[in-house]
DNA sequence: TGAAATGCGACCGGAGAAGTCGCATTTGTC
DNA sequence: GACAAATGCGACTTCTCCGGTCGCATTTCA
């Protein structure tokens, strides 16, 4: 009856990733795609969602990709999975104009499930991503070093022999 | 992304109501599906798997019914819900052998799902349905007294006359 | 000018939830 | 003993929403 979204799952694992990068390094859906095996399309429109919330910054054109806007600490999970998956309804009962709820004239639980509403979303936003995130377990750090490395040997030290990496910091 | 199942606003409904009841007071399925708008088979489901987990007690047969089995404050909505709706899967990680997930080999956000996933259990089983579904709004007491009267009239003071209300308490 | 990236909207298929049907079983009452 | 009223239970159907796909526009760097 609680299922995280896959989407939200796939939201984490981007910021997990993004999170170990060094700071103002860009990432491409398209490389993110490749190491977790999700089908393109469906990141990229999460990390757009991500983006639109001011939680990532995007940038465009060649070279381009994602990188972590606001420090993670100052981001609730509340605030990523509405990003993610638009504003929650935890209830039928909780629809605005409760046009699709055909119990309301005789519900009698319209106080314990707004009360049960109030105390999900508390939950959800009193957790940072930061606290949600933290201690990277071994198999992590051990998946994302794995992609950085296949990362250099595709495109041989071209970005940090030619240009420092800060020159890729947005402006 | 996170959606109270109708099934578990529908054992809220019965129990708010059923807790307002005279102690050792039974109500039937049908009764209840009268008052509330609820499909019968669908409700009376419900009851079934609330009575299986020993929230609620049945007796079978004639003048049978629901009554409330154990003191509300001893029951967390987390039992409720789990007797309800099945055991929690809140993320597609979390399959036990993990074999319907395909993200399994990459995965970087085992440890931030399952650190989710408890925090949120947590709070289900910490809730009891007692401090749910307390004070009453007065919209709730009139419904439920609206029933109370209509029940009065379709049988009228059969019970309350030939035998005392507590003879109904089981043994 | 072309390649590489994001941005975005329309569409499709399947899993799971909600609801339906039907019948067996139990129990009180006449 | 027969009947009525209730729970018990499993198989089936219907529908909604989510995950996923496709295609094209836009932006930017080299």
């Amino acid at each position: 009856m609680v299922k995280i979204s896959r989407k939200v799952e796939y939201a984490l694992m981007a910021l997990q990733h993004m999170r170990a990068q060094r700071p103002g390094q860009v990432v491409s859906a398209k490389d993110l795609c490749a190491t977790y095996q999700v089908a393109f399309p469906i990141l990229s429109k999460v990390l757009q969602h991500l983006a639109a919330a001011g939680v990532l910054r995007s940038a465009q054109g060649a070279h381009g990709g994602y990188r972590i806007a606001r420090p993670l600490a100052e981001v609730t999970f509340g605030e990523l999975a509405e990003a993610v998956v638009g504003p929650m309804q935890f209830s039928y009962c909780l629809h605005q104009d409760r046009v699709r709820c055909q119990l309301a004239e005789c519900c009698n639980v319209i106080s314990p499930v707004v009360r049960l509403s109030n105390r999900i979303e508390e939950l959800f936003y009193s957790m940072s991503l930061e606290e949600l995130l933290h201690a990277e377990e071994p198999r992590e750090a051990a998946i994302r070093a794995r992609h950085d490395a296949a990362g250099r040997a595709r495109a041989p030290a071209r970005r940090e022999s030619a240009a420092p990496a800060e020159e890729l910091v947005w402006k």
